[in-house]
RNA sequence: UGGCCUAUGGUGUAACUGGCAACACGUUGGUUUUUGGUACCAAAGAGUCUAGGUUCGAGCCCUAGUAGGCCAACCA
């Protein structure tokens, strides 16, 4: 039992802290509150994977509660895929709850706080509102209906209730301050007039509560104890608070705990976009096929895509939960889902670029079932049978005429592995008219106890099966396309994220069913898509596998190229002082060698460049040390010494530092 | 003419009451391997945005800057 004493996050820190302040563990509840406008994505996957995880962490219920109170935006639709998502990703809610469930409640407190004085019917057209409202560096004024009777608020309120006034022509407002720095404070909005249809509560009200309203007190009824959201909401702390100090008088014997709103960082992820408007577009505009695209990074298009949940969930635990804004490398989730589905994914052969081999000397009609393992990772994955001919598949990049003895696959006059067959040695080439490679000859040998260093994947063409194989690239070509003021995320769309190959797989395919996912052998993970068909079998590909061969190529010519230029673009003593930030860690010899470069490079180091550094913070010793080498070597080819110069020697003379001084004795 | 939030390796997150800046991904090298996968080992990479201050000691506390983000929907 190593009981991980994990580092908390800053909102287990706040609850950790409730808990020892008098807070009763059984009193925490959590909830995730989206509005069924559209489908969940990744970045609602940290929000719920918080208040999930909390509520798991602490034994705590979690509700799940669509913020409904917008008719004109919202769909039972959006209520169904969003409940499918959440329940797909694994986590169980406590209630199920709609905070039109609220309305009547919420109605009641409205009336009370107009009887006291707090909110009040305005009458004004949203334009006039607006302007009075103030902007961000500017106050707002009072409107002309602030200071109505009670009475008369009260009167209208219920007309605006029973339907007889049209949409736009009286809002109810919170009556608070409309000077106040904080915009959401200036009268907030609690009541619009809108005669629409709403998928739970049907026709019944002509007034509907606003967000701000709504969901704090929702929180409040739920007895919610820690109410999560993310920064944006930051703003909207003040005025949730307001609501429930005020609401709190009249209710605390019914809801006894008011709850705490926190905020944290959103996720991002690069080479993607999260926002619903612009995801939408996508759709809308046919850059990819839907909402379930597996290019989409929605719940809906990972798990086509095969994504796991368990993938996900780490993923969300790995990035970690705190309030700066961030831009995950989506070579994490990819992480993540590797690491799953290695340890589950049964391995399988395929090959997806055709090349023939032909085995000459083994028997033109013969054939034979080998036994295959499914899968080294999991014992109980058990084998299964794969078919071996004369002819077979390999894949074109795993052959080359010539290659270096880096080049651990088949070429001629050399062996490689045939994985879970024999070994084969390429005798021949055929060529077509214009020089392209048709066909290997090989020969095989059935001794496969020798050590051979490469061992490729392949597939007997007389038993291939053929599917279609739908391999995605990223979405778009810039790590953060819509972060760019001056350019639209519509010009970073990589026009190649779909690449559809013609594929052929072993036989044993043909029993899978949609949804079941497989390691293509030396290729990476697919899975069975929804378009297949009893004629045709659709993969995605979900992630590669790591290919360390594969970056080998094009590393040196991309890195040689930038570092030549970042150096010879680099000034002098931009690089003494990176050396100087590590002088005092060398040891002794590398000291040396840096002190040489260092004072080769300080004859091209002006005054006026090395004057700044004097400043240099009194810890950072090293590049301190840099400075007065550099210092030195000023000194011997002429710099006069002036006040700064012996200041800064004096003030180093006296440093705690031996080697400090020690070269400051030679200056 | 504002208010609020944030700043730690390339990325993300830690560092309890102030005490050797840690973990993961990524990168590089190695061992094992019938997947150039996996697993395992190792390395490089940060004086914690800047400048002051308090302290024996500051990523953490204080002051002043700088940079980035959010706030003007009858949206959530």
């Amino acid at each position: 039992m190593s009981e991980e004493t994990k580092s908390l996050n800053f909102i287990e820190h706040i609850i950790e802290e409730d808990l020892v302040n008098g807070l009763s563990q059984d009193k925490l509840r959590f909830r995730f509150p989206p509005e069924p406008n559209g489908y969940l994505h990744i970045g609602h996957t940290k929000a719920i994977g918080i208040s999930f995880g909390l509520g798991l962490k602490y034994n705590a219920p979690v509700n799940l509660r669509f913020d409904d109170t917008n008719p004109a935006k919202e769909e039972q639709e959006y209520v169904d895929a969003i409940k499918k998502d959440v329940a797909w990703l694994g986590y169980n809610w406590e209630n199920e709850l709609y905070s039109s469930d609220y309305f009547q409640q919420l109605y009641d407190w409205a009336v009370q706080l107009i009887k006291d004085g707090k909110a009040y019917v305005d009458s004004q057209s949203s334009d006039a509102m607006a302007e009075q409202k103030g902007t961000p560096t500017q106050p707002g004024v009072d409107g002309p209906y602030r200071d109505r009777s009670v009475e008369e608020n009260l009167d209208l309120f219920e007309r605006m209730k029973s339907g007889e006034f049209e949409e736009g022509e009286h809002i109810l407002r919170a009556k608070i301050d409309m000077q106040h720095p904080n915009m959401l404070m200036r009268d907030p909005i609690m009541y619009r007039v809108l005669k629409k249809h709403h998928h739970r509560t049907g026709n019944y009200w002509c007034i509907y509560p606003m967000y701000d309203w709504t969901h704090g007190e929702s929180d409040y009824i739920e007895q919610i104890s820690h109410s999560l959201c993310s920064l944006e909401f930051k703003p909207h702390r003040e005025l949730y608070d307001w609501f429930k100090e005020h609401v709190y008088n009249y209710s605390k014997k019914t809801y006894p705990m008011p709850p705490k709103q926190r905020e944290f960082a959103r996720l991002n992820l690069s080479y993607t976009i999260m926002s619903k408007r612009k995801l939408l577009k996508l759709v809308e505009e046919g850059v990819v096929n839907g909402w379930d695209d597996p290019r989409m990074p929605t719940i809906s298009g990972l798990r086509r895509r095969g994504y796991t949940p368990n993938s996900i969930r780490q993923f969300i635990e790995k990035v970690g939960v705190a309030k700066r804004e961030n831009v995950i490398d989506v070579a994490l989730l990819e992480f993540c889902i590797r690491e799953d589905l290695n340890k589950t994914a049964p391995r399988v052969m395929a090959v997806l670029d055709p090349l023939k081999v032909i085995i000459t000397n083994y028997p033109e009609d013969k054939e034979e079932w080998l036994e295959a393992e499914n899968n080294q990772e999991d014992e109980s994955a058990g084998f299964r049978k794969v078919p071996f001919s004369r002819e077979i598949y390999i894949e074109k990049e795993d052959f080359k005429e010539e290659a270096s003895s880096k080049f651990f696959r088949l070429k001629l006059g050399g062996e490689v592995r045939l994985k879970n067959a024999y070994i084969i040695k390429a005798e021949s080439v055929v060529k077509d008219a214009s020089g392209n490679i048709t066909e290997v000859h090989c020969t095989y040998s059935e001794d496969t106890d020798r050590r051979i260093k490469g061992t490729l994947h392949w597939v007997s063409i007389k038993h291939a099966v053929k599917a279609e194989v739908r391999e995605y690239d990223r979405l778009f070509n810039d790590e953060a396309p819509d972060s760019h003021q001056d350019k639209d995320f519509m010009e970073f769309v990589n026009p190649n994220s779909l690449k559809i190959i013609e594929a052929f797989v072993e036989p044993s395919l043909l029993n899978a069913k949609v949804g079941e996912q497989f390691q293509f052998q030396r290729l990476g993970y697919f899975n069975i898509d929804d378009d297949s068909t009893s004629e045709k079998i659709v993969f995605n590909k979900t992630v590669g596998l790591r290919d360390s061969w594969a970056k080998q190529k094009p590393k040196p010519q991309q890195q040689t190229k930038p570092n030549n230029n970042q150096q010879s673009q680099r000034k002098a003593i931009d690089v003494i002082q990176q050396l100087g930030k590590k002088y005092t860690n060398l040891p002794e010899a590398k000291q040396e060698k840096a002190k040489a470069e260092i004072q080769e490079l300080a004859k091209n180091v002006s005054y006026e460049e090395l004057e700044p550094l004097f400043n240099t913070a009194v810890k950072k010793v090293g590049t301190r040390i840099a400075v007065v080498i550099t210092l030195g070597v000023l000194l011997k080819n002429g710099q006069e010494k002036n006040e700064e110069i012996e200041g800064f020697i004096s003030k180093a003379l006296e440093d705690k530092n031996e080697l400090l001084v020690s070269e400051a004795q030679f200056v």
